[in-house]
DNA sequence: ATGTCAAAATCCTTTTGA
């Protein structure tokens, strides 16, 4: 099963690279980060003749997320991440599909920091370690998938000595990465490629993605029960050069069937 | 301090968030 995470970056405006990117690489699931689109305007009839049931929790002009599926089998488990009630900006939303939870987050970027931006970051954060202290012990495999706004180590930056103030590296929000992964968590991506440079994530300015100059901060963490049934991962690294596309790439995994 | 992009409000140019 290929399971996939991209932030869209406006999931309209970004149509035609969705589409096609579905087409040629044919996830079994995917989340979806930063629609910037109202619920109404989600483009559920064009992703539906894509091959794709999709469940979305919108909201106008910013954040959004939405999950795709191919099989349809999918039951909604909640649209909010707890501990907040008046929090409004959509960033969450989690379903079982085929007998994984799916955890899809949009976790805020922070920028700049310090100040209230920051503030909301470290607190979203700190939820967020509350709902996967819960789900990491479930007897049924979970896992966060998304656009987490966290580079966890300096492998991860292409210039990691520019980026200790900013919000996505400071030392405050590493170590809430970390404390979550402490709870049992296997960071997909790294644990497959140890000591290799991998980017999900290209500034559209100064030609950072022609210069390789990035970030990896689009994860995929496991809970223990799919530890062993991870088998391949990868970025797809040429969406990023495509014509009217996002500033991430998709980045996907590849679990094992239970036999 | 800079740079790019898309969309909304301030509404055909500026502001905002990323």
């Amino acid at each position: 099963m290929k399971i996939a995470t991209y932030n869209v970056n406006g999931v309209n405006g970004r149509l035609p690279v969705l589409l096609r990117w579905l087409e040629k690489e044919s996830p079994d699931i995917v989340c979806l980060q930063e629609l910037k689109a109202p619920n109404e305007k989600f483009p559920r009839d064009e992703i539906q003749k894509a091959g794709y049931h999709s469940i979305w929790h919108g909201q106008k002009s910013w954040n959004g997320v939405a999950i795709l599926s191919k099989t349809g089998n999918v039951q909604e488990i909640g649209r909010a991440l707890p501990g907040d009630a008046d929090d409004v900006q959509s960033r969450y939303i989690e379903a079982m599909v085929d007998g994984i939870l799916i955890c899809c987050l949009y976790l805020p970027n922070g920028n700049p920091a310090p100040g209230p931006k920051f503030d909301y970051k470290l607190k979203w954060f700190d939820r967020l370690q509350q709902r996967a202290k819960t789900l990491v012990n479930f007897d049924i495999p979970v896992i966060l998938i998304g656009d987490f706004n966290v580079m966890p180590t300096e492998l991860d930056v292409y210039k990691p000595e520019r980026w200790h103030k900013d919000a996505l590296f400071r030392p405050e929000i590493r170590a809430a990465f970390h404390e979550l992964i402490a709870q049992g968590w296997t960071d997909a991506i790294r644990t497959l490629f140890p000591d290799k440079i991998i980017y999900t994530f290209y500034d559209y300015f100064r030609n950072a993605y022609q210069r390789d100059a990035g970030l990896r901060i689009d994860h995929f963490l496991l809970s223990p029960h799919l530890k062993d049934r991870l088998k391949d991962g990868g970025v797809d690294r040429e969406v990023r050069g495509w014509e009217k596309t996002s500033d991430h790439c998709p980045v996907w995994i590849e679990i094992a069937d239970i036999k």
